[in-house]
DNA sequence: CATGAATGAGGGTTCATTCAT
DNA sequence: TATGAATGAACCCTCATTCAT
């Protein structure tokens, strides 16, 4: 019987694999064997594995990065775009952790290769920080410093659901890490 | 000339190239090369490149779970115990910047192997954390969440200065972040 | 579109691409892009990739063997037959240096493959060196060495012009080229 | 039982079967077992089967060119410079068919990568008919044609014998191959 | 005990051929 | 019938590990 519908069973077994066991950790074979394919059929869709990861990798990461840029595009004060930022973020995390652990765990491998026109997810939340910044709302930081502190509360969390560390859907936990992420950069402009 | 000081060398070349390249993209080969040291001299140190890369991934994570736990346990308040840890990851990410990305790239993969004895990085902060709700200096949180949030603010921070989008050493940023944990915990427990 | 003249097609484009990169460094893929037809349709006409670079060459050898043949069985002298060889040879390969490269280029890999019925063009030049020593009209001399001398003047001029050691058309060298044979296989015969 | 030598009897082997079966036509697998060496060893010595096939061309090319060179370089009549270059031809062959016909199946396909320094056989031999015209001894002739003569006659001759056309050791007609290459190139430059 | 060549399993990839559409 | 995606065996190559020197 001959397989098809390729592509989608391949993306699918190579994200849950990669979030499993990273890129480097899963071979062609498994990924042809969980895909219920044969090997040669995958370079049909992907010129090697690199491609393979690199793409899987670069659609998730833009399209995250789309979806906040769209978020942080409406007309809102700083609290009211952040906490729906990281609502976002937490959806996402429910409704597919694999994909979620993939891009964490292949971010430091596969970030650098993007050419990256404005599309991460990191520079819609700076954008948020610099806005809120511009219109006085919060006090004045490095809008990396204060990307990084709200990207971090985020991460981290997801990180530990992850681990075991925290059960349960993240999107109930979302307003209170969105209170987090709020005060952590009003805490980080404290000059005390 | 017999090589001497052999382990010493192995596995300062094996973190410089481990957090250059991740474990699965370094071989043998280069890190005997490095190092200056025949390949199989490296294995009278370690019985395989599995062992070296857990070895030294082990002995520094647990060796900062014990030095925060040090900091941990002076009688302080949680503010002043906080800014402690938070300054204390800065001044190890200044000293060694390729250790600590090494131990954020190979966490995801070494961390499982790790045989937790309560040594965690993280176990130090989560008993801040739960000392502080028990003395009522913070309110009620999740102390799970409470340390991702903390522990966020200041790999993310790392995270951004390994990619270039922060510069300079982080211990002058050190009091801004603590700032920015100890605001985030409060408005983690902040019920609106 | 429905693709016709399939098998003209793949002929020309299989023997331009074998001629240039040999028949182990072209693919089925290639062939059939460059003849602008399915890779399946290819098997409509040849059973295998083996078979089409067999029959191309065989059609060709035996071709060229057929036409050598004809010229070699006029009744002539000696030296008109070499002569009108020769410039057989330089017509041909100025007419499709594509093509004469590939039965150089793969003669060593598929001749073995050919049943001989004297229709080799060897078999036609020997033949010619045969009969001018049985009447006489050149001392004897070994037939195959004598044809092997008169094929190696004329093939290796080939291969230099191939390699552009010699440039404009063979046929104005056709003279020179059948005078240096003859004089070649007296010379074989002489015994001073 | 660890294999030694493993260069010498990697390119005994090599050489051996890429004159059987073409370089295409033999796998790393086959040339480390007929070597009774394993696969990996091999790139030890060669970077990949490419350079291994470069390699063993360019020095057999070279080292030919070279000792056709020094046999040109001496001080000797036109025939007896030729005489001695095909006789040299002819012991090479008798020596080492195998190696021969690697050289001649190669050709076509790493010639074109060797850098020439001037050092390919036919150098000698054109530089010779240079001589020779430049001192009068022949009738001005293309050089180019006039080695691809000499050279056409040698090698088709040791084709022959490859092909089984020819029995017996090729220094026995080596007196004959020169007179006939001798007779060629004048032949070549008579204009009857 | 250090050395570094040899080992050999396993990796990613190619490609002649098949076959469902 | 023509198509071109799927197949799967075989290829070249890498590299963690072993071991004769």
């Amino acid at each position: 019987m001959r397989a098809t519908h390729v592509k989608e069973k391949v993306d699918h077994a190579a994200i849950a694999l990669f979030a499993a066991r990273g890129v480097d950790g899963v071979s062609i074979a498994e990924i042809a064997a969980a895909a219920g394919v044969a090997q040669g059929a995958l370079y049909r869709h992907y010129r090697s594995k690199d491609e393979l990861a690199a793409r899987l990798f670069a659609d998730a990461y833009c399209r995250t990065g789309a979806e906040l840029a769209e978020i942080g595009a409406a007309r809102q004060p700083f609290e009211v775009r952040i906490t729906a930022m990281v609502a976002h973020f937490c959806a996402l995390y429910d409704r597919d952790p694999a994909l979620f652990r993939f891009m964490l765990l292949a971010q430091h491998e596969l970030l650098p290769a993007i050419d990256d026109g404005g599309v991460a997810p990191v520079a819609a939340i700076e954008a948020a920080v610099a806005d809120a910044i511009a219109a006085r709302e919060i006090a004045p930081v490095d809008t990396a410093e204060g990307s990084a502190v709200i990207m971090g509360i985020v991460l981290q969390t997801a990180l530990f659901h992850l681990y075991g560390r925290l059960d349960g859907p993240l999107v109930p936990r979302a307003l209170a890490l969105a209170r987090a992420a709020i005060a952590a950069v009003q805490g980080l402009g404290d000059s005390r």
